[in-house]
DNA sequence: GTCTATACGACGATAGAC
DNA sequence: GTCTATCGTCGTATAGAC
């Protein structure tokens, strides 16, 4: 039913190599993660590796583009379940505090990490699709009335990065409680910072 | 009159390994910038570097200390010559604001780089020094009725946040304009966020 | 203090059997 | 599709002359 009549099923290799992946970068960074370490954590032989991605790189790539994916199919769903610009980047900034710690490492690789210097031909996080819908929750809102009437890039930056920063603390162990424990201050002040009254 | 009597005078090598070692870290990383491409472009030999430096991460580690150095002076010079928390946080981003647009490579490396990867002996940014001032001038704002009453790292992170990651966007060429020309929309942003009225 | 030449290890990537 | 064994390169660090 499938396409090739005789291949072997699709392996799993691909998703344990990933899952590795993730876990090996987010401790030990790119570069300190070897391919040898890959495949003892994942249990994936070199060779299967390197007959899965490209290289290395390849290899980094593809999660990258598998963790974007999921953080745009997430603001998508927001976008879609809440109508004001004040809903929605309450929510984003709660779907983003929940991902950091329940899986720290997701948040860890896409926000902490330096893309750029491994991934030189991706495009920066800052200007992929997830960060492009957040922005324009903001626009949205200026022209509802909702924010003030200004740079969206300025509103924006004022609005979440305060919460990103509180992720990236976090995630550095300086806070002592979750993250949703500070979310109605948090909120409080970053709304407070960009709307109008 | 100086210490040892026959011996060269203080060369300035390190210094120039320092400087040549700023740039390709911010260009190209800590991993992709071999030992090599630091005596090339400092023009200081292999055997000189690692006479005045233990080994690579000798030299990363001096260049961080350095800089860190450096900001402390910044701030506490700005600690004492202002004295409302209003006054001193504007003087901060300004001087931030300042830094990036003159000397980016310094921001670059300080905000942007990955430290706990390639020095995980050293205390993290913002476990340091600079850091620690900017929270307590924003413990001091809380008592003087300045800034509303809250968690401090709540506070300076709203406070701080938004300017961080503009400097950031900045550094990543998303900003058109010079961070001078968004501080005003930004400072209100962000004195919005946290004050009392 | 400065230099050149070299030793040595690690890692990315491939070959080729199953 | 999966594996083991191996190759070649590059980069850190040292030795030792000046």
């Amino acid at each position: 039913m499938r396409n090739a009549p005789d291949t072997k099923r699709n392996s799993k290799a691909p998703t344990q190599v990933l899952s590795a992946t993730l876990s090996l970068f987010t401790q030990k960074g790119y570069f300190n993660t070897s391919v040898h370490d890959i495949a003892r954590e994942s249990g994936v032989s070199i060779g299967s590796i390197y007959h899965h991605f490209k290289d290395k790189e390849g290899v980094a790539s593809a999660l990258y583009n598998n963790l974007i994916d999921r953080m745009e199919a997430e603001l998508s769903q927001i976008m879609n379940t809440h109508s004001s610009a004040h809903d929605r980047c309450r929510a984003v900034i709660e779907m983003l505090f929940s991902i950091t710690e329940k899986e720290p490492e997701v948040m860890e690789f896409m926000l902490y990490a330096k893309h750029s210097e491994f991934l030189p031909n991706e495009v920066p996080v800052c200007s992929s699709k997830p960060f492009e819908l957040m922005r324009e929750m903001v626009k949205q809102g200026m022209t509802t009335g909702e924010i003030r009437v200004m740079d969206v890039m300025v509103a924006s930056t004022c609005l979440f990065g305060g919460s990103i920063r509180m992720i990236t603390s976090r995630l550095d162990g300086l806070l002592p409680k979750p993250l949703s424990s500070y979310l109605d201050d948090i909120w409080t002040c970053s709304w407070r910072a960009v709307t109008a009254k």
